[in-house]
DNA sequence: ATGGTCGGTTGCCGA
């Protein structure tokens, strides 16, 4: 069995105990971390080693910063995403890619924050559509088929009106609009599954409530965290389902974490 | 109700 929880932490620093607390609850082999805020080298990689896990961190000052914890060895570790010509000049910590050998497989980790974008049409939201197409495209390259591809993240898009506390007021707005979803459909349609969608269908479950307004109290959320599988990885997922009592402790991140649980074929 | 609350950093940005 092959545990994965994906996670927007909201700062290593200021969530340190729940991200212990998850660790003690639910004992995952593999952690995908977004939103740092932390530097690569002042991650507090002891209380983790000592829990076991190997660290791979691509950290920055003050924003985004991404990271795998692992149970397992890693190699072939890489923290960016191909520029492909379209943002030559990204120095912003959203990516890190590893491989691990479980029982002989290969899999392939990925944690990725891709942009917030800010707001429609601006440079930002541009910004978050060339990330999502460098993407797509890096993804594409890798010719995955003969290996297990997981992919955790924050994407910053809610896929359909089921994933939105209410889909009229949020037409062509940040996170919800056309373009974004388009492109997040393109990454999902060359070959993964939305694996909380596929064994949740017809339910609504948010992963992100905005500190602002009440919007937890009003279950104003989105569901824009997702954890992606390629068909390999997919025909052994057995189980997935979000862990929102995190959102009610004191001092939460505003995002919450998601499980996925593969059962090796043998 | 076109507002509000966090985190990291220091008077404001990003989400």
């Amino acid at each position: 069995m092959i545990k994965v929880i994906n996670w927007n932490i909201n700062s290593i620093k200021s969530r340190l105990n729940h991200l212990l607390l998850l660790i003690k609850e639910e004992d995952p082999d593999i952690i995908m971390l977004q939103e740092l805020k932390c530097e690569t080298d002042k991650f507090p990689y002891v209380e983790f080693e000592t829990l076991g896990y190997n660290l791979l961190i691509n950290g920055q000052k003050t924003y985004n910063g991404v990271a795998i914890l692992s149970k397992y060895p890693c190699e072939d570790t890489t923290s960016s995403l191909p520029s492909y010509n379209i943002d030559d000049n990204d120095q912003q910590a959203r990516y890190i890619e590893t491989i691990c050998t479980i029982n002989k497989k290969i899999w392939r980790f990925i944690s990725v924050y891709v942009p917030n974008g800010q707001e429609v049409e601006s440079e930002k939201y541009s910004y978050k559509l060339n990330f999502l197409e460098r993407l797509h495209q890096h993804l594409n390259n890798l010719k995955t088929d003969q290996e297990n591809l997981v992919i955790g993240g924050d994407f910053n898009i809610a896929n359909q009106d089921i994933d939105v506390y209410d889909p009229k007021t949020l037409t062509e707005k940040l996170c919800f609009s056309l373009k974004e979803k388009k492109h997040l459909r393109k990454i999902i349609n060359s070959g993964f599954s939305d694996t909380y969608r596929l064994l949740n269908q017809n339910i609504t479950q948010f992963s992100w409530w905005d500190y602002r307004a009440g919007a937890y109290q009003k279950n104003n959320g989105l569901r824009i965290d997702y954890i992606f599988s390629n068909h390999t990885a997919t025909n052994q997922l057995k189980e997935s389902f979000v862990l929102e009592k995190f959102r009610t402790l004191e001092k939460p991140s505003d995002h919450i974490p998601i499980v996925s649980i593969y059962e090796e074929n043998t």
